[in-house]
DNA sequence: CTTGCGCTTGCCGCCGCGTCAACTCCTACG
DNA sequence: CGTAGGAGTTGACGCGGCGGCAAGCGCAAG
């Protein structure tokens, strides 16, 4: 009992061109190939191509069917970390859609508060994630922080955002204002307003005393940072870096 | 103020190799290109290439980012149909993982039992699904009814399935019965049979006369469907397929 | 002899870049 | 003055899983 390929594509459901693209990468070879040049499968073949789709429909790659079949690994093992993997992707899409789902919401309140000019106004349009530019630097020189923080932010709403924007500004007029009036970094009530910093920061990402100095050297160093403290105050970044410093060396190590 | 091409890359976190990407398909040209070839982007890139992330976060396509940003599009629709889309996913994954963990769990408690000769064995891997042969015909004629009936498959657990399977087979010997003492297709006693497989049927999809008639056919037709109704009785596809006939005739017409 | 079917091989396209390779231009240094 | 090195350029292939098209072959019916 031979069939055709378009035998075994009306019996299994696939086309016969990923049939052949099955042999071609040598996951299904037919039993023999006629004079003519065509494919012939039978029944082990069908059964091997019966079992290549109930793992495909597992959305397993083609890769790892045939290790399975060809017994190259443990079909239990590799399930596993493809159920770890549809889970992390699952999660990620669900975190993914509702922050879309935000956004919508944001962009038609805007819409009908009508005071802004147009939506498609860019610089309107998710005016909210400004803060993203100095993200970017941090992303660079620590990956693996930055990830956190970039999951921890998804999380936020739009007014999350913008409350925690306020915030940060607060504290920022806050130091310019113990700067101005001569307070030395390591008082108490800077340290204090430093704590509170710390604490802001610790929501994204939690650094050690080496770190959170390194992020105070950065508020000098960056530009982007440099010109925020530099608007509230001239000097301000300077003094915010050996604010934290001296909060790392007292209270970080 | 103007940026090189690897300043932008600092600044915003993605590669040149991206820059010169959104250049190429034209999302993101640069303000200006030096006497040397280097390309020069100032401030207003820098907002679009900022939209661009934004969106990108959200795993909006790189055509419908165009789209939007070139005002060919208005955002919160392009939004929305893309939120639809991450659910869509989101919950197909869901399911997905559901079945592989039902697949693990099931293989472990077969190794646990210990009757069968190895896991790896084809004949062994994945035995409750034999019934998706017979799918590959329906999947062919009517995609999507095939489609909604694999949802329904989807949130069974092998028990279910097994039971089903049990079923189906335990409906055939009653039918085999049928016809061995002679009865017509068209009795009463026969014809609430059908009914019963036409219920079973109803759970995966509801065909209409034709369709029902059709898939009686099938019986007859397929070697697949065919093998597995002679192994019960010589000449029951036939039969199945004369009274399903009888039955969409007189009760589904 | 033609027509048509069923099959073959071969190649481009998708999507968002990563990763070479080979080259040019400019600056700094010996 | 040459030369090394760094920053930039274009061009090409690769990834996964096929879809789709083109060109061609063998075989049977009209």
């Amino acid at each position: 009992m031979a069939w055709s390929i378009a035998d075994v594509a009306r019996m299994s459901g696939v086309t016969s061109r990923t049939l052949r693209h099955y042999d071609e990468i040598g996951l299904l070879a037919p039993a023999w190939i006629g004079s003519n040049g065509h494919r012939y499968y039978e029944e082990g073949q069908l059964l091997r191509l019966q079992q290549i789709l109930l793992m495909r429909e597992l959305d397993l790659g083609l890769r790892e069917i045939a290790a399975v079949l060809d017994s190259q690994a443990d079909p239990v093992a590799v399930l596993r970390e493809h159920h770890r993997r549809l889970l992390a992707e699952r999660d990620r899409l669900d975190t993914l859609a509702r922050t879309v789902g935000r956004t919508i919401a944001e962009l038609e309140e805007r819409k009908d508060e009508g005071d802004m000019a147009g939506i498609t106004r860019p610089e309107n349009l998710f005016e909210g994630f400004d803060a993203s530019r100095y993200e970017a630097e941090a992303r660079e020189r620590w990956p693996q922080e930055y990830e956190r923080s970039r999951r921890f932010t998804e999380t936020l709403t739009a007014e999350d955002q913008e409350r925690m924007q306020r915030e940060t500004t607060a504290q920022m007029i806050r130091m310019a204002e113990f700067m101005v009036a001569g307070t030395p970094v390591s008082d108490p009530a800077v340290q204090s307003e430093v704590d509170a910093h710390y604490q802001g920061v610790s929501r994204f990402w939690t650094p050690n005393a080496a770190a959170y100095k390194g992020l105070g050297q950065m508020y000098v160093t960056d530009p982007q940072f440099r010109s925020a403290y530099d608007r509230v105050a001239a000097g301000l970044a300077e003094y915010q870096r050996d604010a934290m410093t001296a909060y790392a060396d007292t209270r970080l190590s």
